[in-house]
DNA sequence: ATAGCTGCAAACTATTTGCAATCCC
DNA sequence: GGGATTGCAAATAGTTTGCAGCTAT
């Protein structure tokens, strides 16, 4: 697990390198919030964390950031339903279990098990991701 | 189909009627064009059509119909992509085709078949919907 | 008559952008 | 050194809200 994180950082950087993108402490610790959380956190939050360890840090550069690493192919943009977007570094194949209540997004690892043809309705599928919606345990004791 | 809308329109007064609430043409506007449209339109989009038959409706209006529709049961707030929500009148569980390109979502008929369970991961499961993310054949001549 | 709606404008929230100073390569 | 990146502040885009007048029941 965390083998795989340093591998996908190392990667990064590569990338970073070949396309002559340069690799700033800010950039690498955005990338490696994203990569450590499993709660596909906001731009805010990815920000708060980052401040943790670089107080001076802006907003904008972590919306820069999320925006190049979304270009680079290394996140990706949950789909969502509450008012601000959500990342997720995990960038394979995988379904999602959203709680209604807290709008806290969960990767499910095992496909439920749909198989989706290459062409649907004339458009030329890419991939699919299954939303399941419900209520997180925290969220039932709530009610 | 349209006798379809036309009940779901009558439903929809009669629930305003229990509920105390006025129906006004705004309210029914705004509905049936949602119900009418199969592309889930964003706020902005209904306002644009509500304009021509009432052109001194408010985008605040809108926005305010649509979080009565959405209380109500009557539509939903579509899991999206671009800066702004969408809205759908097809409440029943299907699955959705979106177009990376130029936002678009269409409803799937037919469910590919996931079966998912009453509880997952200890989350109580209320629903689910399936996202197949692909070009659309307008955008696929653009490229 | 009156509670609920509407339109307007102002407020808010999330995100983007221009620019001068700064930092990596 | 020099282009890329950053932080700040100002600008946008989408959405919400307060309020006075209007409308459906």
């Amino acid at each position: 697990m965390m083998v795989d994180q340093r591998e996908r950082l190392e990667e990064f950087v590569k990338v970073c390198k070949e396309k002559g993108l340069k690799i700033t402490p800010q950039r690498l610790a955005v990338y490696e919030i994203l990569l450590r959380r499993e709660d596909h956190p906001t731009v805010e939050e990815i920000y708060e964390e980052v401040k943790e360890i670089y107080p001076f840090v802006s907003l904008a550069t972590v919306y820069r950031t999320v925006e190049t690493l979304e270009e680079l192919g290394f996140i990706r943009r949950v789909a969502y339903w509450g008012s601000s977007v959500r990342y997720d570094a995990n960038i394979q194949e995988h379904d999602h279990l959203v709680c209604v209540m807290c709008g806290t997004i969960l990767d499910l690892k095992a496909d439920a098990g749909c198989r989706v043809p290459e062409e649907v309705n004339r458009f030329k599928v890419l991939s699919h991701s299954l939303y399941i919606y419900g209520v997180c345990p925290s969220c039932q004791k709530k009610d």
